[in-house]
RNA sequence: GGGCGGGUAGCUCAGUUGGCUAGAGCAUUCGCUUUACAUGCGAGAGGUCCCGGGUUCGAGCCCCGGCCUGCCCA
């Protein structure tokens, strides 16, 4: 072994070792069997948008941790991993390179073909976060990867969809969205930039009215004069023309509004809202009368009469106290639209110039404003400025300087724009109300929620810290629904088909089309699909007895089983799917269900209808629907002819007949196809394939493979229920970030505890189970853990768009994986953020040095783009500079990153590594000749005791007869390191099972490097190499301290495991260090040591040992003696009795050259020990007495300090009375003890004076 | 505006039922190539625990108020 340990020269060895013996692969068969408890954790899918950075190493470190401990401690664990596709996220980015690189725009691209080439981004990023994790040592379950457009995904997506759609918990409505009317698209929030605008207030007069008698005519409207308003008591109103039109003014940033308005709105609080109640106001030159409405939200002005202690909103100073409501071009007012149930006028055409055919229709109304029409924003302010103007009802412009969101991609104004989308009704009791009653009582606050019998899954769920329950509690009590279409390509297209109902009928002579439109109508029969009407009525089901006509469109929706619907077959007919996609969300909060094999396909055929000689023999049923048979046996397409010929093979020609396979039409999938003809007739085949072997098997013609992993990647699905999905959902814990419990985790509970429910009692209907019983289904995961955030050296998170993440291959490559994983480890804490300051290493002369840094205009502080060498002068790009478009190039390469921060832990891997060389050059050169071989299996055997144990005559203590304490023959070190070993594991569990990962480093920590090393070794190195019981101890040791640091530091301890697993010694009862099952440490036992191992009296007397090592160095520090130099220690026989019972250890580790419990002769130093006084003689030649009198001095005045504190303590009645009596007691014996020190220092200063 | 954190040594951070002289790593001072490790060993110096009040015999910790700072949701 190299005296330095070098990450590079171990880690891709251990982990080509790792995968080699498959150490990761869960199975689900153990858990069914119940031949081991399950542990799983379902990576959240990172983003294919971008690398990992730190972030991402610190979430996946730690759920590493939690696994690799679990499987050792005998767990079988999955660790599911996968990637997700992000769909606005990684869409931009494609869109960004694809214009930067070729100057294209999404537009020029039909969509599949642009759909194509953010698949092939996504497969570039999806492989490098493949890899960064594997680097980093995550010990994911390879094989079953996921990303969240697999078929499977879409699959578990599309059958989601339907079962809400179907229950009711989805429908279409009509919601503000970021419009960007340049590209005609939808934002989302965070691409809305916002900008500072010098814009100007406008104050618009508008007249009141009485109610109109006759709602249909406006010129009807009975104008309200201001003396009708000072009868009314409306203050101010006297100081008008009392015969003139009365009105209010509102102000506004956005006069072309008005155009939209409904209503106008005043606070119930402000003293005119009284006198306005009842009347309306009427819209200048477009006639329209509005109520005026009472509403909190609305500002009061500034001045009015306002509650002391409230605030004063910048807004108000330029308030009137009325707002114009514009419900469909303003999110405020489309809220307050909502409470008073006011009209939505939209007013504009989707590229935001002033139209009457997207909701205002100016001629039905009998409104007027025909001068606005075709108008830009910009141009129809002017205008209305202009008219309000001219019409004496322009108040007032004032400059108002404001952010307006901006679209990050053409930089135009956002429009708030109306349009319809989809929502999943989560507000329902079934969705929130699941998600509120899983939460822990001891979690959850005083407020109540409807009492239900309990389910599955209730009061489970677990937030660590629990101060995050609160803000799971509260998302959901303030719940709204969830929009989830997209105006996107990259994602999971909406799976509903809308029926445009006029072209239906106008095609509807057409056979072909009447008899698509049977089979649809037979679904709907069936339950299978379900439609919903769009109409003007509302969304509302169109149930199975209802008639397809008269509606003017139609929503449908068909279940997505094998067998399939006719829908894709109609496209063209009057049916169109949405082309919207949904959420990324949406298929994220599927994500515990999706990968692990749900929904399954439950009427796929049984095993028995597959292979009837041998329907045990078949471990799982895949199924997928072929089209018909040519498509099948591959004439359009050399992917499905090389499906069929492998099918083939391995079926017939295969001895060993790994599957079995049949040919199902569609309409019956009890019985197979019996003969070609019947096959080539058919038009939508089913290929259902019977598996015998899970896992890589040999065979004959392809070599090694995995057949279901095969089956997959060519979109079949497994049938049935999912053997992974009952043996692993629930998951045992979500580790995540804090702002993901309202985006993902609640999801995940709501859909989950949706999908996996007991339906026994529920009626499947239209109406979603009312009337019926809902009952709730199981939880996701039972823990969530949230961890902290790594921002950069100024405070602020890493994030892509900054450009600040570094990449964690970096510090692997400067550090190693082995220290990043234990730095981050360690600064897990429950509580803070961390900084992390950032280096750079130059690339040309790989010195590091701290980057130069620059404010962005957003106020951030970056690493300039380009950097030049301190050392070298020569210059670099980094990482921001490069995501900021400046390339890297061969006499400008980029730099690396690496921090200081990892330094400590780099060390600590380095020092574990030379405690461990050394440990086992003295095992290997003692003589262990020991009759039994002792490997990892013998030493977990013998840890168990058995009498044929041959071990040394005085070796193991017999812990046969209770009455003798363990280890009482081995020495003290010994006893000590074990009895400190105890509590380590303790520690290290206690700290795993409440996710406190900071103490679990910590401790690790400290028993290697302050316990193990500093003391232990050095302790026992005069000893170890005459007793092989003590080089048990030490094998024994040390075997369990590699094996608790394995989870945090898995490569290091991996290495140093292939040498220490060959080392034999003896047993040692008490301490089970189990078998690996690979062969690897990973999936080696998790260190089991007897609390009988612990010994008050050995760490007792061991910190004796140490007191009285420390205080001879401290004297010997003082007075400068050599290292090398032996001293005399003279004490009285309780001191003298210490020493010569654990001999050789103080003479070794302070330097003593001889003790006595003689006066010394010649010169010599005091040193106080446990309250008595020794002396040390032959420090040196001879003695610095002015050194000494400084030196006594100074212990004189802090002893001095020490006892005025505690004199103060016990004069003080309260104290002694109240205090508890050990405490006291402690009190008294300390003052007594520093008493007689002081008085000893000062008579030794005495004598030297 | 609502919610949740943080403010402890020069720097980065621990401090889990209130009780030893408030700890660690880095940096720093002194002394060491002592045969596992200079990515090391031994010994030190360094703190108004943000400020003010309160509860208590006793507060870094609990309560109230303030200042500074970060994040999430509106």
């Amino acid at each position: 072994m190299p005296p330095k340990y070098q990450p590079a020269d171990h880690e891709p060895r251990i982990r080509e070792l790792w995968d080699r013996a498959g150490a990761f692969a869960a199975d689900p068969r153990r858990v069914a069997l119940g031949e081991a408890l399950p542990y799983s954790i379902l990576i959240p899918p990172p983003n294919v948008t971008a690398a990992l950075h730190l972030g991402h190493a610190l979430n996946n470190t730690l759920q590493d941790v939690l696994v690799r401990a679990r499987r050792m401690m005998g767990f079988e664990t999955l660790w599911m991993p996968g990637t997700d596709h992000a769909g606005i996220a990684t869409q931009t980015v494609v869109e960004k390179r694809v214009l930067a690189e070729e100057g294209k725009r999404r537009t020029d691209f039909a969509r599949d073909e642009f759909v194509g080439r953010i698949q092939a981004f996504k497969d570039e990023y999806e492989a490098r976060i493949t890899h960064q994790l594997k680097m980093m040592g995550c010990s994911c379950d390879w094989d079953r990867q996921r990303f969240t457009m697999d078929e499977v995904c879409a699959r578990a997506v599309r059958e989601a969809f339907f079962r809400l759609f179907r229950d009711g918990l989805i429908y279409r409505g009509k919601r503000i969205v970021n419009w960007d009317p340049v590209t005609q698209t939808a934002l989302a929030d965070d691409e809305v930039e916002m900008e500072e605008v010098e814009g100007k207030f406008y104050y618009l007069r508008y007249p009141l009215v009485h109610r109109p008698e006759n709602a249909d005519d406006p010129l009807d409207a009975q104008e309200v004069s201001w003396s009708e308003l000072v009868a009314r008591g409306h203050p101010g109103a006297e100081q008008h023309p009392a015969e003139e039109v009365a009105w209010v003014t509102v102000a506004t940033t956005r006069p072309e509004t008005y155009l939209g308005d409904t209503a106008v709105a005043v606070n119930p609080r402000d003293p005119r809202a009284g006198s306005l109640r009842g009347l309306f106001v009427q819209l200048p030159i477009v006639g329209r009368i509005i109520p005026i409405v009472e509403d909190e939200y609305v500002v009061m002005p500034a001045g009015a009469d306002r509650d002391e202690d409230e605030p004063v909103d910048p807004k108000a100073k330029f308030a009137t106290g009325f707002l114009k409501v514009t419900p469909a071009h303003d999110p405020n007012d489309f809220e307050i639209g909502i409470r008073h149930n006011l009209e939505q006028i939209n007013v504009m055409a989707p590229d935001a110039t002033i139209s009457d055919a997207h909701g205002w229709d100016i001629a039905a109304r009998k409104e007027e404003g025909h001068i606005f029409l075709g108008k830009t924003r910009e141009a129809a302010r002017e205008l209305v400025v202009k008219e309000f103007h001219a019409r004496g009802l322009l108040e007032e412009i004032r400059p108002y300087t404001h952010s307006v969101g901006h679209s990050y991609r053409s930089h135009a104004a956002i429009e708030p724009y109306l349009s319809d989308q989809w929502y999943v009704k989560v507000t329902d009791e079934r969705l929130r109300g699941s998600a509120l009653r899983a939460m822990h009582p001891e979690q959850r606050t005083t407020r109540s929620f409807p009492a239900r019998p309990a389910h599955e899954g209730d009061g489970e769920l677990r937030f660590y810290p629990s101060r995050y329950a609160k803000t799971f509690e509260q998302w959901h009590e303030g719940l709204r629904d969830w929009c989830i279409s997209r105006q996107l390509w990259w994602g999971h297209r909406i799976p509903v088909w809308i029926l445009d109902v006029r072209q239906y009928t106008a095609l509807h002579a057409e056979p072909r089309v009447r008899s698509e439109f049977e089979s649809l109508r037979q679904l709907l029969v069936e339950g299978r699909a379900v439609v919903y009407s769009g109409g003007a009525a509302g969304f509302t089901a169109v149930t199975a007895a209802g008639e397809l006509s008269g509606h003017d469109t139609l929503f449908i929706c068909c279940d997505d089983s094998v067998v399939g619907c006719p829908l894709d077959r109609m496209d063209g007919d009057g049916l169109t799917q949405d082309p919207d996609v949904l959420d990324t969300w949406f298929s994220s909060a599927l994500w515990p269900m999706s990968t692990m094999g749900w929904p399954g396909v439950p009427e796929a055929p049984a095993a028995a209808t597959l292979c009837p000689d041998e329907p045990g023999s078949v471990a799982a049923v895949y199924v997928k629907r072929v089209g018909d048979w040519k498509s099948f046996i591959g004439v359009d397409g050399e992917r499905s002819g090389e499906l069929i010929e492998r099918l083939l093979s391995l079926r017939d020609s295969d001895p060993a007949r790994p599957l079995c396979y049949e040919l199902f039409s569609a309409g019956d999938m009890t019985t197979p196809l019996a003969n070609p003809e019947e096959i080539q007739a058919c038009t939508d085949l089913v290929c259902a394939v019977g598996v015998r072997a899970e896992g890589a098997i040999r065979t004959q013609k392809f070599g090694e493979m995995d057949i279901a992993a095969w089956l997959r990647s060519h979109g079949f699905v497994e049938g049935g229920t999912s053997l992974l999905l009952e043996a692993f959902n629930p998951t045992s814990v979500l580790c995540t970030a804090r702002e993901i419990i309202t985006l993902w985790v609640s999801r995940m509970v709501m859909f989950n505890r949706y999908f996996l429910r007991d339906e026994g009692t529920e009626a499947r209907s239209h109406e979603g189970g009312r009337g019926t019983e809902h009952r709730d289904g199981r939880l996701p995961f039972r823990d969530v853990f949230i961890h902290a955030m790594i921002q950069d050296g100024a405070g602020q998170k890493m994030s892509k768009s900054l450009g600040n993440g570094v990449d964690p291959l970096d510090i692997v490559e400067s550090h190693g994986s082995d220290a990043m994983r234990f730095c981050l480890v360690k600064m897990t804490t429950q509580t803070q953020d961390v900084r992390m300051p950032v280096d750079l290493i130059c690339p040309h002369c790989e010195k590091t040095f701290e980057p130069k840094v620059a404010k962005t205009q957003s106020g951030h502080t970056v690493a300039k783009s380009v950097q030049e060498c301190p050392a070298c002068k020569k210059p670099m790009v980094t990482a921001y500079g490069v995501s900021q478009g400046t390339a890297a190039t061969a006499e400008r390469p980029m730099a690396k990153n690496t921090s200081a921060k990892f330094d400590e832990a780099r060390n600590f891997c380095n020092k574990l590594w030379n405690a461990s060389r050394f440990a086992l050059g003295i095992l290997h050169a003692g003589d262990n000749a020991i009759p039994q071989a002792y490997g990892s299996e013998s030493r977990a055997t013998t840890a168990h005791g058995s009498e044929s144990r041959a071990t040394p005559s005085r070796a193991t203590p017999s812990r046969a007869t209770q009455s003798r304490t363990p280890g009482e023959l081995l020495p003290l070190p010994d006893r000590w390191i074990l009895s400190r070993l105890v509590a380590t594991v303790g520690e290290c569990e206690k700290a795993l099972a409440g996710y406190q990962f900071s103490s679990y480093a910590t401790a690790m920590y400290d028993f290697l490097w302050r316990d193990f090393c500093d003391w232990y070794l050095e302790a026992i190195k005069p000893t170890v190499a005459g007793n092989p019981l003590q080089r048990a101890v030490l094998a024994h040791v040390l075997d369990a301290t590699v094996r608790l640091l394995h989870p945090i530091a898995p490569f290091v301890t991996e290495a140093i495991w292939e040498h220490l697993r060959r080392v034999e010694t003896p047993g040692l009862e008490g301490v089970a260090l189990g078998p690996s099952r690979s062969g690897a440490l990973a999936t080696a036992g998790w260190p089991r040591v007897d609390g009988a191992w612990k010994s008050e009296a050995a760490e007792a007397q061991f910190e004796r040992v140490r007191g009285l090592v420390t205080a001879v160095r401290e004297v010997r520090a003082q007075h400068q003696v050599p290292p090398k130099r032996r001293i005399r220690l003279h004490g009285p026989d309780p001191v003298i009795e210490l020493i010569v019972l654990t001999e050789p250890i103080v003479s070794a580790l302070a330097g003593l050259g001889g003790f006595t419990h003689d006066e010394p002769k010649g010169p010599s130093v005091p040193v106080r020990f446990e309250g008595i006084e020794l002396h040390l003689s032959d420090l040196a030649d001879e003695m610095d007495a002015g050194a000494e009198k400084a030196r006594l001095t100074k212990a004189i005045g802090d002893t001095e300090k020490q006892i005025v504190a505690i004199e103060k303590r016990l004069m003080n009645p309260g104290y002694t009375e109240k205090a508890p009596a050990h405490l006291i007691e402690q009190t008294r014996e300390q003052y007594a003890a520093l008493k007689a020190e002081a008085e000893s220092l000062r008579e030794r200063l005495g004598r030297l004076e």
